[in-house]
DNA sequence: AAAAAATGTAATGATTGATATTACATCAGA
DNA sequence: TCTGATGTAATATCAATCATTACATTTTTT
């Protein structure tokens, strides 16, 4: 199963943010557009980064900000913002093993912490990527078109 | 979006395979039954990792074997014979971006190599683990509580 | 005070994937 | 031939994603 498409967008987000910012107001329509996404679907997303505390967004008059230097802000940031896990576990394991076998008593004890070195593993590849080497990189893109 | 069961019990169905094969037969009903969920799942997932080459299943007489020393079956080779992803990808972009924008038009190059980083990241570390690591420590289990 | 522009969010629907279950054709050995 | 097993199609339930409509609420502007 894949990681939500709600990640990419976030990041789309906020790269948005970066290269508009200063020339635009941020709001839903505006990224819906960039995007291609409807707008209600970047409010949900909006919402889940502003309760991460990594946006502030105005009501009434509209706009969005970041809370702090996008270099700051990493893929993990956004990941954990956006893609909630069930109890943070990225590998699903079949609920009821039985506990009268053997191995079924044991699997999952046995499993779990080389499940969470996998996922650790991940994470902390998605921590080494902040939204400011997105940004770069488009702004890098763009010079060279121009 | 978590990564679905079918890998745990992948997993589980190799453990089975190596503590219960000499005494047993490893039928999709016998496996069931450690793993708790229904004998055509497992028969499914039976015939995905005949399709990957792990294992071999006899028709008819029924029974499960492994195709090559389960030292050499890694948690990438089962979750790669399992989990099959669109594409192999890990992550889901959203389809659309506006190419007339300029960060639509550029977000999916700039973010491409950074997702397949992570992507590796995770695919490395899960080579680190065999069904024989699983299979020795499930032995330590057994062998305390005896 | 009213209008305009935007956010917050509930409600609904379409679609997809995971898992469970029934049913049955097929296969191999006794 | 009978039995026990696999292979697989068909169907159902459930949860998650994403799209969409609708509307209450908030803030600024006029």
């Amino acid at each position: 199963m894949q990681i939500s498409s709600r990640f990419t967008i976030a990041i789309h987000v906020f790269a948005c943010m970066e290269i508009f910012g200063e020339d635009y107001k941020i709001t839903s329509d505006f990224l819906a557009s960039s995007i291609n996404v409807n707008p209600v679907i970047i409010r949900k997303i909006l919402s889940q980064l502003r309760n991460a505390g990594l946006i502030e967004v105005a009501r009434g008059t509209g706009g969005t900000t970041t809370t702090r230097s996008i270099d700051q802000i990493t893929f993990y940031d956004v990941y954990l913002a956006v893609d909630l896990l069930e109890k943070g576990e990225l590998f699903h394991f079949h609920e009821n093993p039985n506990p009268n076998c053997p191995v079924g008593n044991n699997i999952h004890a046995v499993m779990d912490g080389k499940l969470a070195c996998i996922q650790k593993a991940m994470e902390e590849e998605m921590k080494k990527y902040t939204i400011a080497d997105v940004a770069d990189d488009i702004k890098q893109c763009l010079a060279v078109t121009e």
